[in-house]
DNA sequence: TTCGATTTGTTCGTATGTATT
DNA sequence: TAATACATACGAACAAATCGA
């Protein structure tokens, strides 16, 4: 609860630098829960006295932890661990817009449920040992009522191991949304290996579109703080009203 | 060439803090090719004089810049402007990867240049006003030899009034790399349409796949500094044993 | 509504460390 | 070795936003 202070003074070696340091330790204080989703850090100037360091190094180090999106700052008001609500991962981790650009949230429906022995694909991606169990979950996602996606899930039983039907279909939040709250898991980081894929029989059906048309077929593996992957998804998309929308380089400044 | 100094004193009314009023300039400079690429930029204690701000104030300008990848420090040596060389652009514009992840610089093959008045995509893309001519390049990417990746290129004839076939053919750089040294356009930002689309019998011939084969189709508009779209680019990817590879949200960092 | 306490944002200045030439 | 340049760290002052008394 940052009750006892954690100097870091005593000159004991430091290989980073002083606020790299403290970063780690904010950091690690956030994987043990420390504070919940949304609640208040310390003031800068508390977080200071208590690691026995600058302002300044405070500051360094929580602005590094905004810029990646975990903390959020509020003048006037404090530093607080970000919301990874409906609007965050629309905006951080969704990229399929309609042909305007425009995100829209997809209605989720349950297609099945399973708990099995994954291919080798997942438990590889998973980094599972051999036998070891995923539970498995398709998902149709509907936007402007009409099916565009559709997701192959594959999540460890050894890490979300209660993981229960009705928490799918009943919850009002994200997926990772559930992962958060139901289990403490935070995505911090997504890879996407995007290919092009012929419909087969059962997408095709799914997605209401002819056998063999293209679509998007996105494996994705979303990872944790400390780089521990914690979902294998596989998901096919019909672009013919949607794209996959991906901004590089720098964001709209415009100070010409 | 920054021999007259340029105070940002005279308490005139800034909207912005100080620090992005001297990001503004910088960027400015930039834009009006002051600095070549590479070359490197004032010390961060004479930019400091010369806009009349303290260091700190110049070094978080600077630094955003940095962030953004325009600038590159190096401690001891001094501030430069980044570098848009071959690994650069492999590094932040090009995704494709084989199936261990590898990216591969892919060898060019001129298919066709010529000058034209453009389709409505690319003319809408590229906001030209009716009538206004284009260079349209036809590019095959082989990588290890084989054909993976088809792109039809669109530049606007006013950005690039005297572009020449032999520039494309003869270049020992990227494509941005020509723009940049040849016409001062320096490319800062894509956005990228990604669909699936079924080959078509000359796509097909030129990725030697069978026709209606699933492809990777990108759509890509390239923008500079001030946000004026430079480049329309359709690609084409055979995703057989590629794929387009997009990392989200936190850098490896595993301070566990 | 006003006021005061709290918190982050900006700016300055200084000192010291480290890398490069 | 000395000079230069960026990196880190500290501290101080004031501004601006927020919130509750």
């Amino acid at each position: 609860m940052l009750t006892t202070s954690d100097s870091l003074l005593p000159g004991a070696m430091l290989a980073d630098p002083l606020y790299v340091e403290v970063k780690k330790r904010i950091t690690r204080s956030l994987m043990a829960g420390e504070w919940r989703e949304g609640a208040p850090l310390p003031s800068e100037a508390r977080l200071a006295r208590h690691y026995a360091v600058s302002v300044g190094t405070v500051r360094k180090a929580i602005g590094e932890l905004v810029a990646e999106k975990v903390l959020v700052r509020q003048p006037g008001r404090g530093t607080f661990v970000a919301n990874r609500n409906r609007d965050y991962m629309l905006d951080a981790f969704f990229h399929i817009v309609d042909a305007q650009g425009q995100k829209e949230f997809p209605a989720s429906e349950l297609v099945s449920f399973r708990r099995l022995v994954p291919d080798a694909a997942t438990a590889s991606r998973l980094r599972l040992s051999r036998g070891a169990q995923v539970f498995q979950i398709e998902n149709l996602l509907r936007i402007g009522g009409r099916p565009v996606i559709f997701d192959r899930i594959g999540v460890p039983h050894s890490v979300f191991p209660d993981l229960d039907v009705e928490d799918f279909r009943h919850r009002d939040q994200t997926i990772f949304g559930l992962y958060q709250t139901r289990y403490g898991v935070t995505v911090t980081r997504l890879e996407e290996w995007i290919r092009g894929a012929n419909a087969d029989a059962k997408t095709a059906g799914l997605l209401r579109v002819r056998r063999g048309e293209a679509l998007l077929r996105i494996e994705r593996v979303a990872y944790t703080y400390d780089g521990t992957p914690v979902e294998y998804r596989e998901r096919y998309v019909n672009t013919r009203e949607h794209a996959y929308l991906n901004v590089l380089g720098m964001k709209k400044t415009s100070h010409s």
